[in-house]
DNA sequence: TCCGCTTCAATCGCGCACGATATAATATAC
DNA sequence: GTATATTATATCGTGCGCGATTGAAGCGGA
């Protein structure tokens, strides 16, 4: 008498839901560690993005982190205020932000490299599985950000 | 001259940033479905677990999608407020706060199903290849959720 | 030159997600 | 049987994440 059940729908069953509280289970566990060293995990990824590639317009970061600037915006005021990086108007386009990272914000990109190195050694996973793991999710995730792969989803409920 | 960038610590090397760009991806494509009925992705994943088991607790809906109540008592009177779930307090327990679907809740839930089945379609993927994958992110997500495996994680940079 | 179109960042509103705390109900200790 | 501890839910503040909109800067064509 639970015909909902019955399907191939439960929770357990769906891979969204796996990467949705995957995607919690890491962040309480980077939290504790982030909270240290007074980071959010996004902010921790802005500093990694810039660590890669410095002078970044906030679209380039975006770009890297599949973020746009409504969730950049504040978040880079909050780096800045915390000395960790400087926003300035690009001089020949005005309507970039170019983000680099100051020497604080570099040190600190340093220790935090340390606190994800540290959670990875816990986790009990060889490199290969996690290599493979690893490029499984981020091809799902490429497809689910083409939009010519999800502009057909629905439309049999459209039609 | 790039010291930072040349570790394995890259952010697509990440297996946290795999997993937090496939979760936003995952909501990027299921918004525009789930708008339509008025749904947020997580109150999706309420009424899943309601489905499964109705007339859950707080604190069992929480088990199920590892989620507490400073989470959830918002987003059930969100639902409640909607006409989708009901709550009451527990006769025998008046700290318990009981929680139903409604039938138009449940006709809801139905109409979701179809959402997840017509993408979970479009994203071309074997039955196999949905199933390990899944498999493996939920093991990592049980390991980063246990507090015994996590407890170690960071003591090097303590002591 | 002027007008429209595009691009980039910023702003606003809303809904999670969660640490910290509060409040009420129950269980336990004595 | 009252004091204390524990449990379940709720509340509050902060920081994402994103759709929608704004405003300024660059770009195009007539």
């Amino acid at each position: 008498m639970t015909p909902l059940a019955a399907s191939a729908l439960d929770l357990d069953r769906m891979l969204c839901f796996a990467i949705y509280s995957a995607n919690g289970a890491f962040n309480r566990a980077y939290r504790p560690l982030l909270d240290r060293l007074g980071l959010t995990y996004p902010q921790y990824l802005v500093l990694m993005a810039l660590g890669e590639a410095d002078d970044l317009t906030v679209s380039e970061i975006g770009a890297r982190l599949f973020l746009e600037s409504n969730t950049l915006t504040p978040l880079l005021k909050r780096l800045e205020a915390a000395g960790h990086l400087v926003r300035r108007r690009d001089a020949t386009d005005e309507r970039q932000v170019r983000v680099s990272l100051t020497d604080q914000g570099r040190a600190l990109l340093q220790d935090a490299c340390g606190v994800t190195q540290s959670l990875a050694g816990t986790v009990a996973m060889t490199e290969a599985q996690a290599r493979t793991l690893r490029d499984s999710i981020a091809a799902l995730r490429d497809i689910l950000n083409d939009p010519a792969a999800m502009a057909r989803v629905g439309d049999a409920r459209d039609g």
